[in-house]
DNA sequence: CTGTTAGCGCCTTCAT
DNA sequence: ATGAAGGCGCTAACAG
């Protein structure tokens, strides 16, 4: 009753071997009608659960996923990792979601962990450190898992490393856009949230910003660019230094919605009106910058696409049986939301106005 | 280099068997101290790891735990698991995350998955199907589950099975209140949206909405009850039909967050001013609800509570090594945050507002 | 068609 | 303190 029945206990049952129990099992050709309907029928009667472990064990596929995300609690990981679930479903994969916090021993540890465990592949999006130095223990492992042949798949926050395959989005050229879209709405002194700058989004992230201004006619101003951890207190600090400045900014490009959102309130605070004093595009398109007082422009980085994709990527890899080796840099094509926080309505935007709806996950 | 070394390819190195080798990773004190440093050098030296899967086999735990939810990609649901994630890290737990998607299919398929994959638990949310008739199947499967002696903890959606423990928040009382709430502001026709009366937190809802209702005097209108999903669009097309009635409400207490915003933005469309002329409350405080243009009065759930509390009473389970049926129902606090979707100003609220920042997830 | 054997990687008696 | 052996549950190769 409490034991879990094995192929054996059926075996004996029926006093034939447990191969052939097997075989019936798996609609194995080299087995007779009869002692297959037998074996399917007092499978069924004892409750037979094939052990999964043992099956991993011998064929050295566990059938699990391993994702590694900074968080799951924000809505555009949660979405890449339901888009991942969704197609790896289909093919009898399951996901173990584990998170870095953010934090570098926690990746480390989780990729140990996910080995471990004898995981088919690893899924992640790396960390977001505040510190951009000692990241070499981290690099170390995560060359390690390319030399145990574990498929590792990068989405949104990858690192460039050879073999690797990586599903993103358009980073700059929709940075590039968001910038030129606030230098229309008559913003000169535009800032910019970075992150990580170890971290490809991230870079090309500030390198459409710079391009921008830079097509435009608009000097680089170091000092306008600050790196933002993505969190609202993180915003909120970042602005309030920022408007210390002799000449403060009149616009800011942030690299992540919360950012933009602590800075969009520390800014109200201040009593500046946004987006006649102060425009705010933001990254990311969770959902409450659509229905926040003053709805806030943003990327949607098309995260459910990119889960699926992801996962797609990682079954590429799987079938490769072959000794090509595939690395596939996919990029998405993402949107650029604008909204209140970043329209003036005196002023005709030259980017359109794109009537979000579809993209918000609710 | 490919290969993943074994303990067995450590004892060949050393010239041991590999029963020493295992003594030696494991602590055995049977073990010198000579060739327990022997073996640590050369494993470290050849990248050992532990194959979690052998382990899992041979023990019967595979220290993975597998987690139900209808959706991840809701701050509730995500929340939570970030929770239970956080708590089992710490004892060196996996979490399996597996959606439902409402789908009653999907549920007992994703039962049936865990149970294969030999998870050492199963944490679930369960699915509120629209239809409550044929769950026949369901309730089979997690009697089975319970007969497999895998601990089984229902957090939030349970259902009430003898022998199972559950996690979930005074749902009664904080409907009451919220129902309450309404009344204070004058509100006279109230509606509710309820989930499946299958669920026991649902049917709680309903049951203190309609309690406060009677303690104050106001008639029970069953044609204000309307069951709908967890959607915008459900809540869209629910208020639609209430607004048909001949006396349509004037207030309405969802049990969903995503119902009550569809219930807003189609009211708001007939061109009703929210709060003056219609009063909502929803459930759930998704962050969304404290950012919008209005923003909306909703119950939080406390879910990162909920995570970890669920958590603690799985292991409370595991570590039960005794005969000793443990069966704990937890029942969490929730709070009533009220803002501006419920609130009008000419009216001094009895309950006292919440000014909610601590509770939003973002 | 069916039975026998062996092994996936690990740990744990039982000997020595 | 160490070695030998067996088994967790399953399947694939080899016999018959």
């Amino acid at each position: 009753m409490n034991k879990k029945t094995t192929i054996y206990d059926i075996a004996k049952v029926l006093d034939i071997t447990a191969a052939s129990v097997s075989r019936a099992l798996n609609n194995n050709p080299k087995i007779s009608e009869s002692t297959r309907k037998l074996v399917l029928e007092t499978a069924a009667k004892m409750n037979y659960k094939q052990n999964k472990l043992a099956l991993a064990l011998r064929s050295g596929k566990s059938y699990n996923v391993g994702v590694i995300v900074p968080r799951i609690d924000s809505n555009f990981f949660a979405s890449v990792i339901r888009g991942i679930e969704e197609e790896l479903y289909a093919h009898k994969y399951n996901v173990i979601i584990c998170q870095t916090h953010e934090d570098e021993k926690r990746e480390f540890e989780n990729i140990n962990t996910l080995l471990n465990a004898q995981v088919d592949g690893i899924l992640m999006s790396v960390s977001n450190f505040t510190s951009e130095s000692d990241s070499s223990e981290n690099d170390r492992i995560i060359k390690r898992v390319i030399e145990k042949n574990v498929p590792l798949i990068f989405f949104d926050r990858k690192k460039n490393i050879d073999g690797v395959s990586s599903v993103t989005i358009n980073d700059y050229d929709v940075s590039y856009l968001a910038t030129k879209h606030l230098i229309d709405q008559g913003c000169s002194r535009i800032a910019h949230f970075k992150g990580n700058q170890s971290l490809e989004i991230f870079a090309n992230r500030l390198a459409g910003y710079k391009q921008a201004l830079l097509d435009n006619g608009l000097a680089i101003n170091e000092s306008y660019v600050v790196q933002t951890r993505s969190s609202v207190e993180a915003g909120a600090q970042a602005v309030n230094a920022l408007m210390k400045l002799k000449n403060p900014p009149d616009a800011i490009f942030s690299s992540s919605d919360f950012a933009a959102l602590g800075a969009i309130q520390e800014l109200k605070t201040e009593g500046l009106r946004i987006p006649e004093d102060f425009c705010v595009v933001g990254f990311g398109n969770e959902p409450f910058t659509d229905f926040m007082e003053l709805p806030m422009s943003t990327v949607d980085q098309v995260p459910l696409e990119m889960g699926k994709m992801t996962a797609k990527v990682f079954l590429e890899h799987i079938d490769n049986t072959g000794n090509v080796k595939i690395e596939k840099k996919v990029v998405l094509t993402s949107e650029l939301n604008i909204r209140q926080s970043s329209l003036r309505s005196n002023n005709q935007p030259l980017v359109e106005v794109v009537n979000n709806k579809k993209g918000v996950k609710i």
